[in-house]
DNA sequence: CATGAATGAGGTTTCATTCAT
DNA sequence: AATGAATGAAACCTCATTCAT
């Protein structure tokens, strides 16, 4: 395949992961249709399948670009400054981003256990990815003094799962400063 | 009706009810048909429809069946005591239901919008009462000072949505132990 | 359930049955939908699957009912006489309902090896049993010394594929007379 | 067009068409996608349409390749000594190709009524060369008494019927004899 | 009250075919 | 000559819902 085909290839798998994305993040794994999926973009259900195998393929593989779109922002946060500051920085965006754009992405993390190997394994690998942003300064908080927790996996998993379900309660930029602060409480020394 | 007659009714609905909360928490929404409701009753499909108008009613009046007797374990409770150790045994036991009995029925409380209005009525006025008996004693302990909060609605919200998620990674009383802890800092005065 | 309604509901599956078994004779596995079924039926296609966990249960069902009501047929011809006239009995019948009735039927018992085990398991079945009509028959004739043949499974297969392949050229009494005999020279002494 | 073109055109055929009919031979005209016989090609599904102008029209042409290479090998054998043995050889070597080499080929010659007028007649020529090499060396012992038959045709039928539904019983070589021997009945005189 | 039967809309998937490049 | 992309029809299957009995 020429370089050109290549690139045109690429683009094309991105604009159908952006979109199914978009839809995965708006609505879930069960309210999006390939039907759904391929009328957003304005082509047949057909040549979705050109370009993945099945639907959870597809699904696994947007998941992933949504994932990754959403550690990288998270990455791209400034990284100077005490740790208090930047974890309360990565919640606040992270808060931002669930309830903005992606209200319906908790569901998504929960891969039933009836999904190819294969799939959960790469969802898991994201979760990890994602998580080790936050691990990090945690960690950093923790070495410095400055933190104490209980257990670090725990204390992670509370700041996702409330993070992620914010979407069905959070409204108004206030709410997500108090969410924020609350949920620096779990890590106070 | 005569009351014989309307008792009858209620034990049968009441059956209905627990057998579909029984397998919505199991497995959530999309993943229960009624055909596996009616089966597990041992009754066919159409009987449903004697008692409820729909899925969404007979799923909505479920959500309410398990969410009260959740509800109600956790009022159960001693109401004795230092509020610190009062919260703690709620959080213990809300996530030992969650892991062991009700491992899809976080996925139940996000009512999608499109939901008729009368039925996301129900479900939050469901959580409200749920909320309720966190809220008492986190109140109780803010009132004697042994507790402290950003706000109470964040901190409740974030403490449910760990607790609720908790399935997909708790394993084993020690992790019980752990995220309960973990929560317990989120009002640590 | 009640007499009446399993009655009905065998009277049901049998009228399924007995279409399926015609298109599927007269066309083949690959060459009838599951709509061509419903649509002779005049039933929509979610009813066939309201009896019906799937296409491979109907059709092997289906085949099921074909061979063994071709069975039947041939275990009702008269069983006296002499074994050679029985046997060219046998044959003449069998073409004769190869031909005209189920010209597709021999791809049909040509199961795939990936079908589910407990469908092949079931056709196999039917093979022996239709096959045990005509083995019967050769034995007898080779213990009264009137037949001989090189091996007995060889023979019947020869027959089998003969016979079965007849509608692909057999036309009119006379080629199937000339048949008839040709395949009975397999077992003269 | 030039004749060096012609010769790479004609090659370019032959690849596509051995390729083809192995697949065809293997698992039957409803089990190979054009995808199938493009992907052993190593070359894209839109270029077959280049070759031929429908997957009847291609598969025609296959199935003709196959005819024609397994009739050459039959004609590939000594055609010395006595009828009964060249006879005996012919059948062995055809059960064998058709074991080991094209366990699906029946299928093939069972040409749907609805096919093509032209690709129908195309598949019949093929089928009478084929029957040729047999038709000869039973004329020839029936000419010198070495062989006697009910009918020709019929007895040529039989043999090729039993022959090709050999792959779905038949194992080992002494399966083969077996067969092979079987049908030498239906000529001895 | 309850059942068995039937429906019909919608979902995922496959694949021969077309076509611009 | 060949490719990659796209299409659209048709296949199998699921399930909430309706209804006569």
């Amino acid at each position: 395949m020429s370089q050109r085909v290549a690139r045109k290839r690429g683009e094309r798998v991105r604009a159908i992961l952006t979109t199914a994305a978009e839809l995965l993040g708006e609505r879930g794994y069960e309210d999006v249709s390939l039907e759904d999926v391929a009328e957003r973009l304005d082509v047949t259900k057909g040549s979705l399948y050109y370009y993945f195998a099945s639907k959870d393929e597809l699904v696994t593989a947007a998941i992933e670009t949504l994932g990754t779109d959403w550690t990288d922002r998270l990455e791209a946060l400034p990284v100077a400054g005490p740790p208090a500051e930047r974890l309360r920085a990565l919640l606040r965006e992270h808060i931002r981003i669930a309830v903005r754009e992606y209200p319906a992405a908790l569901r998504l993390f929960l891969v039933p256990d009836d999904w190819p190997a294969e799939q959960q394994a790469r969802i898991k690998a994201l979760r990890r990815r994602h998580d080790g942003v936050f691990r990090a300064v945690v960690e950093e908080g923790l070495r410095s003094g400055e933190f104490a927790v209980v257990a670090v996996g725990p204390t992670l998993q509370a700041m996702h799962a409330a993070m992620s379900q914010a979407p069905v309660w959070v409204r108004g930029e206030e709410q997500i400063d108090q969410l924020a602060d609350t949920l620096m409480r779990l890590v106070r020394a």
